[in-house]
DNA sequence: AAGCCTATCTAACGAACGTTAGGTAGGCAA
DNA sequence: TTGCCTACCTAACGTTCGTTAGATAGGCTT
């Protein structure tokens, strides 16, 4: 159990994790100052203090929580199409990381958006659970690789890289208010497995 | 007069925006200061005002130049293809595209990573070179669906965001020092055309 | 030789930054 | 009722920020 319920304690905290999350993927870390995230949630800068040791710590926090968005959208996702068709396991999937991407909470886009230029400090930090999510993308691939459902010449690593960086790219153009999720995810996951060629021309 | 041929005068300039640039690029536009930028241009920081009104007028400049690398690498790669078959022409604009982004200089990735949070003032000023940039793409896929080379159910729009966007997203893996190029060109068009599914098994 | 222009410098400005010290008010526990 | 703890506050710190004013040194023009 990582996730408590709201109670009055953490509310204020989350309070300061939800706004300096939405700061930080509109304007980027550096230009989101701390005053500004607590003028966002009603308070003075100083008493973000009282809840986190340094702005570092706040970005951290953040890029944490956004990774384990992923890794939820991700393992919830593997237990719902369990023995289910390779296709169908990869189409659950990418819905299940654009999910995350845009239906809970900023984390996981702020994640995307500003862990390149995060300091360096951070980014050592965040890593390891990268590295991690990575990890679960690259085994599902290689199981839909031996299982047959992708070309046999089919390159894991730089497949996982390209079909993550592409969904994460749509942060640049999809607005969730008024695209579907569902069109995107099956657009993503048709342009994936298919391409774009008529197969009657070639 | 706009763009003069380079002499003594204009070298103090490039070298300014060449460093702005690479910095913007490694630390996005905020953390990136005058004062560092200066240092690496190894002058003093008061001597940018010379070249630059602002350090915005210097995102400016910077933003526009990467639009400008991208749209000649565009240009040249439609006159090198022209009457050439739809595929080819496809892919000598991906890697056109990736060319602009990984060798002609930091200003065209620059752009990718730091137009989203640049200041607003500054985005607007830029958005119709963009548009028509983004313009170049569309009419060049609906070339390719007019032509039956693409799907006939393929909408450009989306297509156009997903592969521009999948191309760019390229900054945050690829590493032109390692990887080549031409490969990563192929991959993308490759991916981009036939996707990953194994047609052998449905 | 005189004067100007370009490119740089030193020095400094006010504003904003992240952060700390110390105080206060309200709720809970003894 | 007293005392503590949590969650905030006001005030201020030293630093860094983008930027400006004014000086200087070297080269080109006349």
């Amino acid at each position: 159990m990582t996730i408590a319920e709201p109670t009055v304690e953490t509310a204020g905290r989350d309070r300061i994790l939800d706004e300096a999350a939405s700061l930080f993927l509109k304007q980027g870390y550096e230009a989101a100052s701390v005053r500004r995230i607590a003028e966002a949630v009603g308070m003075q800068a100083a008493s973000i203090y009282h809840h986190f040791n340094s702005k570092e710590d706040l970005l951290e926090v953040i890029l944490h929580r956004g990774l384990e968005v992923m890794t939820v959208a991700f393992d919830d996702a593997s237990t719902a199409t369990l023995g289910a068709p390779g296709r169908e396991r990869l189409a659950a999937h990418i819905r299940a990381h654009l999910a995350a991407l845009y239906e809970n909470g900023p984390y996981t886009a702020t994640h995307v958006t500003t862990f390149r230029t995060a300091p360096e400090n951070v980014r050592t930090t965040i890593v390891p659970q990268r590295d991690a999510y990575e990890a679960l993308w690259t085994t599902l691939l290689n199981d839909l690789l031996t299982s047959g459902v992708l070309t046999p010449d089919t390159a894991v690593g730089p497949a996982r890289l390209m079909l993550l960086g592409g969904m994460n790219a749509s942060v640049e153009w999809f607005d969730p208010q008024r695209g579907s999720l569902d069109d995107l995810a099956h657009l993503i996951t048709r342009q994936t497995l298919y391409g774009l060629s008529n197969p009657l021309k070639n």
